[in-house]
RNA sequence: GUCCCCAUCGUCUAGAGGCCUAGGACACCUCCCUUUCACGGAGGCGACCGGGGUUCGAAUCCCCGUGGGGACGCCA
């Protein structure tokens, strides 16, 4: 049997940290084993679904790179399956109308809690043999609940957890379709998992209780039953639960944070999941390695530090004329005009290995491209009076060479020896007059790059 | 409250009863490299939640406790 499985969010949001993973382990799952992945939107709460919602899902897919092979289907466009389905059910028994209104509901659950008893449906409205139901009141359209069965357990081998049990007595007749008639989430997912063919559902374990209800009504539909793998959550930088209010971000904002996909993949996927000791991987790597065998089944804590190392390891490996696009773009939107000057690819070669965002490079490699901010205290530190003497004479000397690194370095070593000097002495007050600041790529290369004439002049607001 | 789940360095994790004096990675510290800062290299610090069993032997299996999390919607 092909397997098959499927990533189903619902639209009320973007795609953040923990959804992403979760489509991850799916898609690389259907990958690893010849598969297919199916993407599947679940916007029958249409109160808070939205497009936009929609969109930046896909956009969080497709730059992550985790392609589909079905989808995507639409909970919404299949309501007339889904009624077909309830009539059935209603029609064999297995479903029935409840009267109940909401205020009475209310007033179950908040006495059931008071008793401390786990609130639930107390089946008032379930027909039973020579059982006499409420009268029916006016103007009322009733909900439809399932019939779940009211003894013996439910019990399957989670593919992360392992064996889960739950007793049918811990569980009521859940609702499956509003007084409007239209399905709730629990039904569609039961229909939508039996009619695609889905064979393992991969989801956040925040879905572990819904199984044994889900299972009961594939049972009642004569479908078969997936496999289940429930993953734990992911936790924030500080341990915290991630939500809309605290931490949760989309996986698009890690792009704006110049974060590259393959870093983020990287970081995810080892998130929860192991092979051995191995923490760096392509994707098709770990398409081959994946397996749910090797999942953790407790929350895992974020950890930014970790995605910055494994974000600076794929900047030194990216594609250079991919990343000098890259780079382009965040130094247009830093206002940084890159159309004159030295050429990017030379600079981003001369930085990468520096850098643990693409952010960070781009801030660093617009001096290149404009006059630096000086740092004062480097200028203190660096700029001593007694160095400038050497550094005019430098600039005599500069002037005659032929202008490449090695000449450049040249120049520089003949003042530190003339001068009985070392050479960080003239090396440091010439980066700072050049760079802004203390900390750059080997001085000579960097003017080299950036060139005579414009080396000449920072280095004159100095030292004449 | 009820039910379900989870528990190894600060963090992510390896670990399937002896290979564990508990391994790797991030972070941190030291040293080396060096033209500053990074990169890179070599070291270091640092953990099996507690208590009972089972066993010749337990991080690993069982029970209890503790702690954490999740679920209990006409949300998904």
């Amino acid at each position: 049997m092909t397997v098959r499985t499927r990533f189903a969010p619902s639209p009320t949001g973007f795609l953040h940290i923990g959804g992403a993973r979760t489509a991850l382990f799916s898609w690389a799952y259907a990958r690893k084993h010849q598969g297919d992945f199916i993407l599947r939107i679940e916007d029958t709460d249409v109160a808070r679904s939205t497009p936009e919602a929609v969109q930046a899902i896909l956009d969080g897919m497709n730059w992550l790179g985790l392609s589909w092979d079905e989808g995507p289907f639409y909970q919404m466009q299949r309501m007339e399956r889904y009624k077909e389905v309830i009539q059935k059910l209603l029609d064999e028994g297995k479903a029935y109308h409840c009267y109940c209104s909401k205020e009475e509901l209310d007033a179950l659950r908040e006495s059931q809690m008071q008793q401390n008893l786990k609130p639930r449906y107390d089946g008032r409205w379930r027909p039973e043999l020579g059982k006499e139901l409420p009268a029916r009141p006016e103007g009322v359209s009733p909900v439809v609940r399932f019939k779940n069965p009211q003894t013996g357990n439910v019990v399957w081998n989670d593919l992360v957890k392992g064996q889960i049990s739950i007793a049918n007595e811990e569980l009521d007749d859940l609702i499956i379709a509003r007084g409007d008639g239209t399905p709730t989430y629990n039904f569609c997912v039961v229909v939508d998992d039996w009619e695609m063919g889905i064979t393992q559902v991969i989801r956040g374990d925040d879905h572990v209780n819904n199984t044994p209800r889900q299972i009961n009504m594939l049972v009642a539909l004569g479908a078969a039953i997936p496999q289940y793998a429930h993953l734990s959550m992911i936790l924030g930088d500080d341990g915290q639960k991630l939500s809309k209010r605290h931490g949760a971000v989309s996986v698009m904002q890690y792009d704006e944070d110049g974060y590259l996909p393959e870093a983020v993949l990287n970081y995810l996927g080892r998130l929860g999941w192991s092979h051995g000791d191995d923490e760096i991987f392509s994707m098709e790597q770990f398409c081959a390695w994946f397996d749910l065998d090797h999942i953790t089944p407790s929350a895992a804590q974020f950890n930014t530090e970790k995605l910055k190392w494994l974000n600076a390891h794929y900047i030194k490996q990216a594609d250079i004329a991919r990343l000098a696009q890259d780079i382009k773009q965040r130094l247009v939107k830093l206002e940084v005009d890159t159309t004159a000057g030295p050429n990017l690819t030379a600079v981003i070669q001369l930085y990468r290995e520096r850098a643990n965002t693409l952010n960070e490079l781009a801030a660093s490699v617009a001096y290149f491209y404009q006059k630096p901010a000086i740092d004062p205290a480097a200028v203190e530190k660096h700029i001593t009076p007694d160095i400038l003497p050497i550094i005019k004479a430098m600039v005599v000397e500069l002037a005659k060479i032929e202008w490449t690194t090695e000449a450049i370095h040249g120049v520089i070593e003949k003042m530190v020896t003339e001068n009985s000097l070392k050479f960080p002495k003239v090396a440091m007050p010439l980066r700072v007059m050049i760079t802004g600041g203390a900390q750059s790529p080997s001085i000579d290369a960097v003017m080299a790059l950036l060139g005579a004439e414009e080396v000449l002049s920072r280095i004159s607001t100095f030292a004449d």
